[in-house]
DNA sequence: AGTTTTTCTTAAACTAGTTTATTTTTCCGT
DNA sequence: ACGGAAAAATAAACTAGTTTAAGAAAAACT
């Protein structure tokens, strides 16, 4: 039972990779056993701002929400981050300065880990590596300039719109505060766009 | 003084890259034989949105605007690209679609341009530049992050001061209403306020 | 199952930023 | 150096989103 969900965290792990570079067998072991497993049970923080952030995260299971709060007590949800997902705090881990963002999760959740020291490693015994994760960073690049533009130029209802038709799935699992937060407006405001949205 | 010019382009994108590898001679002599040299005249186009963006391109001289115009017909900056700054449609480049930017020269510029092909060839030839490539568009991440979190928790006067001591030297060559676009806001409301900040 | 806590709803007063319009200043091409 | 065009300043009326507050619904913890 427990070997069968660590296989399949690691079957799920290993696709998402796939997507981009074509592992032997041997590779695929090396990078299995440079990953750690994680879990949290709902509400349980994996991570908290003011120490360097040591890991990087891959959802395998439940959903994270990854946010900071600014000076006025506000907080601001960055990204949610179900099975499949890679997250954590990219400015901590890469540049080792304390991070900024608090990853929480909102259902009991597991993760696969890869510190500092595994990432060079990595790279530095399979180069390809390199390759999938300069395409995952160039596609995380890709949707945040797209979400920084919808933030300058949409209003509040059609960000809500576009987050759920584009993440339907996530926007069901998750309490409207939370998507509030995301959207970068008060819950009050969302209550009322739903509100008349559903007039309408 | 053609011939000269060229060098220091070539130093210029040289040293950006040896931040983060280290090129032999031979490597650099086939980078610089995967650039192409672009210029264009202050109030000219180096892109427009519709066809799919064919290079990535290295600003060696003058000043880029890269920006949106939203249905509205609202003016977004994506980023002002000086001397030593990467820039281009990072999604258009890399999906090959339909590129939604225009890119306009504020001054005279100059800039090296490497194509799709090349990118490709690039990274196969020289694998090394794979790191370069995903440290650039992970620095690149980490900026537009922090960027959309300062456009949801801060003031447009807070974004204006950080700005301005972030970038002071592309503050002073810039438009006020570029500037404003670039914030998110009308200039009027740039106009309002500097002479409110000024009167402090 | 019942109670406490959290989340959601509704509504009125409020504020940061927009719009529109007019005037003044700066810039740039000849 | 000048004349026209673009940019910046100022101000009043306006709107998208916030704040505060209070009640209703849902969810979570024994």
């Amino acid at each position: 039972m427990k070997a069968h969900d660590t296989e399949s965290a690691y079957d799920l792990i290993l696709q998402n990779v796939a997507r981009f570079i074509d592992l032997t067998d041997e590779e695929k072991d090396l990078f299995k056993s440079l990953l750690k497993k994680g879990s949290a049970r709902r509400k349980e923080f994996v991570m908290r701002p003011g120490k360097v952030a040591l890991y990087e995260y891959f959802v395998t299971k439940g959903c994270l929400k990854v946010y900071s709060i600014d000076r006025n007590g506000v907080e601001h949800v960055s990204m949610f981050a179900i099975e499949d997902f890679w997250t954590g705090d990219m400015a901590s881990f890469m540049l080792e300065q304390p991070c900024t963002y608090f990853i929480k999760a909102l259902e009991d959740s597991e993760f696969l880990m890869i510190s500092k020291e595994s990432f060079e490693r990595l790279f530095h015994e399979i180069p390809k590596f390199e390759r999938f994760y300069r395409n995952l960073y160039q596609r995380s690049l890709v949707s945040y300039i797209e979400r920084t533009n919808q933030g300058i130029s949409l209003t509040a209802e059609e960000r809500y719109e576009i987050f759920l038709s584009k993440y339907p799935h996530i926007a069901n699992r998750i309490k409207q505060k939370d998507l509030a937060a995301y959207l970068g407006i008060t819950p009050e405001f969302l209550s009322m766009i739903r509100s008349k949205m559903s007039k309408r």
